[in-house]
DNA sequence: AACTATTAATAATC
DNA sequence: TGATTATTAATAGTT
């Protein structure tokens, strides 16, 4: 949108590509703060130029957009929520093909310059990257494993409420009781912890369930 | 950018706040992808509606874009505790301590060898040493996080059943109403607190329910 | 960095 | 919703 159009692909002049580069990010960045301010939106972006250097905005937090992502994916992921037995070796083969992929990026960044002419700094930038890089693996499982327990906070959550609602059913049948008969008072000792949980009913006359259980 | 300039603050009108945001969400996402291709940047975009609906765009994948920017991010912290963008040619002295702590950390990791003369393979090795030092760590956590799993499992398990015994209550308590049996009065005190869930039931004369279930 | 001739996006309208 | 269009906004090429 200027004195000519463009056709969108890479562009190729190194220099013409960073102007470019400046520019269109501006604009991305304002579009997107418009955005969120008229819309009331939660707007990340994170843009690496192709020299590596990284912009982001995020209306609120990065890290809280990040994290309300992956929450709001693992919730939506409920209808496959089972875990992989095997995650162990997945990971590995991941790992391994990603040691392959990492090592030739690397490779790349030092110009294909000899690793054995690399210097103590380089290498040390280079062990950081590996370092780093056993934690990608990790990452991708732990995410699977978060959307598991997710997915079972989330049905833990249902299944109170469906409880909270057979509650209220038994109140209002209570409730219906009282219209003809009278009932006495009771009282109610104060749960004793909060690391217990437990469920106690006593029953018409004879009745005395006691549920308890586990800690988390 | 259109009929009229609109002010860059919060559309009060619902439904014309969600035409703009459909529009301009088409837009934006339109222009992420535009300066990816020009400039071969590496774009993710994440945008929660006001509905707190999900999309999102990313030039390659959301994962590895999150994965790298923390990477970038970590590395960053690294090599800059203090500001100094020039790390690599000019403040030795202030790096100097630091190369040489590092050099003898690798150096112990590797038995003394001289890290210049790593090969590639050489480097492999390491890197799968620092990949075993992290899955000591990982499986500890896995561990932890396994436990939490099936603590999960266990409470839905109990919720699930104790569901069916209120089930079974309410079908009993409707019995005894349509028997004419007395009750009257009855003292709910409120939910006391956000991190405990407590429902108090005084039934027919003699009956106590308590129901206190713990949060996750 | 500015400047502008254009193109692109979009607010209002239908 | 979707299409149209009068405007404004963004920006490609230029200086």
């Amino acid at each position: 949108m200027a004195r000519k159009k463009i056709p969108i692909k890479k562009i190729d002049n190194i220099s013409a590509r960073q102007v470019t580069f400046s520019k269109r990010r501006k604009g991305l960045f304002k579009k997107a703060q418009e955005l969120s301010t008229l819309c009331d939106a939660e707007i990340a972006l994170t843009v690496f130029s192709s020299t590596s250097k990284l912009f982001e905005y995020a209306s609120s937090s990065m890290e809280h957009i990040i994290e309300r992502r992956t929450r709001h994916l693992a919730i939506q992921g409920l209808d496959n929520p089972s875990i992989e037995p095997q995650v162990g070796r997945d990971s590995h083969d991941m790992l391994r093909s990603e040691v392959e992929d990492k090592t030739n990026e690397l490779i790349c960044r030092f110009n294909g310059k000899e690793l054995q002419g690399l210097t103590i700094t380089e290498l040390q930038k280079l062990e950081e990257l590996l370092h780093r890089r056993c934690t990608t693996v990790s990452k991708i499982k732990d995410e699977k494993i978060m959307q598991e327990i997710n997915s079972l906070k989330t049905k833990k959550a249902e299944l109170m409420e469906e409880n909270q609602k057979l509650k209220q059913i038994c109140l209002l049948e209570g409730r219906q009781s009282r219209e003809s008969f009278t009932c006495s008072s009771y009282d109610f000792p104060s749960d004793n912890g909060s690391s217990d949980t437990s469920l106690k009913l006593g029953l018409v006359h004879t009745s005395l369930y006691k549920f308890t259980l586990s800690e988390l």
